[in-house]
DNA sequence: CACGTCAGTGAACATGTGTTCACTGGGGTG
DNA sequence: CACCCCAGTGAACACATGTTCACTGACGTG
């Protein structure tokens, strides 16, 4: 199972193997519940150990959060790049999202849980993030389907759309163990969400 | 400051101060890292005191969902009890989610919290009740709008109305402190995006 | 007025926490 | 081949946790 390393790549392994079992330990309690401890058994290193990869436990948070930006940008990316055609954008959207979900679930468990129940800091680095992600949104309705809304218009409908992706976000990794077909039932619901909000404000007068 | 009260009388009263100061201190880190001790501490007596009010800590928490539970309802109530005409429910609605938030905000960080990050069996309990809701304002709006829409189709913007309600608490929630007229814009925003909401499904057709 | 109930006390418990320290021993390099 | 670096070890630390137990003493009732 474990071939022949380098020391700097075995190092790696094991700092990259903390950051797993961190990262799957969280889903049960969130950060604030993870300790040093559970994590060093389940990666099979003595507690001390850890000190050779994180400077302290608060550090290992932070490298999470770090992880979890990435796996949020990467799905930013991959939805922007298909985003031409405004036709078939919103089913796209939707199923990227799924997608990456479903690829990285702990790290979409980890934001949605530590977004709004992780330490202060945390929590700011996290709505800085999705008030980005709303402007950008912001920014591609504006100019995907030009119209006479104002900024502030636009913000407000991206606004939206952003909220109801993080409740797709939400319903799909605390529901999905149970029925199967819900995660179907999940898609459809937010594509005529989305579409709703589209018809909605096709027909939007400020005031 | 204390009155002449009777045995029992006094025991409630410490009882709700357990209640209280734990809602408090579950403002910062969740119902996960609420302490017997932080709790005893507050109220000013001794940890093992607690013990002749509760079982155990987590029947605390039990006993603060249901609290938080009380006050969800309340609120729903007054929502309910000003539904009639459908011109300025929108705003009736926004503004009565905004005061009851307001006037109890722990209540409302609890649940915002504790819904995706408590114990499973608490984020059960509050699905469960998001469901509820959700199911009675489909019915609400099919009664108020007569409709050609599906109960499905009703399910899917409640849900979408709902999920939008959830944001407003959280903004409001980790966002009030700051700068003032924060609160106003909030409400606005909400405001139009329930508005979109509603053109957008008047102007929906299923498929 | 005597007596029992019982909210609150203080000591003790077993266990879990983050972090420090001196150490070992095998891989990497001169 | 000899030396060093350093990931991983194991003991120890100071402290926090939930819960138990025998206790005290004031309030309420017979």
């Amino acid at each position: 199972m474990t071939e022949e390393l380098s020391r700097n790549e075995r190092k790696e392994r094991t700092r990259q193997a903390i950051l797993d079992a961190a990262l799957e330990l969280s889903a049960e309690g969130g950060l604030a519940t993870l300790s040093l401890r559970s994590v060093a058994k389940r990666v099979g290193i003595v507690p001390t150990a850890f000190y050779r990869h994180f400077a302290s436990v608060e550090e290992l948070g932070l490298a999470l959060v770090d992880e979890s930006f990435a796996s949020l940008r990467e799905m930013l990316r991959e939805v922007r790049r298909d985003t031409r055609d405004i036709e078939s954008v919103i089913s796209n959207s939707v199923k990227i999202l799924v997608k990456n979900v479903n690829e990285r679930p702990d790290h979409f468990r980890f934001v949605a849980v530590e977004r709004i129940a992780g330490p202060p800091l945390v929590r700011e680095a996290f709505r800085r993030e999705m008030e980005l992600i709303e402007l950008e949104l912001a920014m591609d309705i504006g100019r995907l389907v030009p119209s006479p809304w104002s900024n502030d218009d636009l913000r407000t409908v991206a606004n939206l759309m952003v909220t109801a992706m993080t409740g797709v976000v939400e319903a799909i990794i605390n529901g999905a163990a149970s029925k199967p077909g819900w995660e179907d039932e999940v898609i459809r619901r937010a594509e005529s969400q989305l579409q709703m909000v589209v018809i909605g404000v096709a027909n939007w007068r400020s005031q």
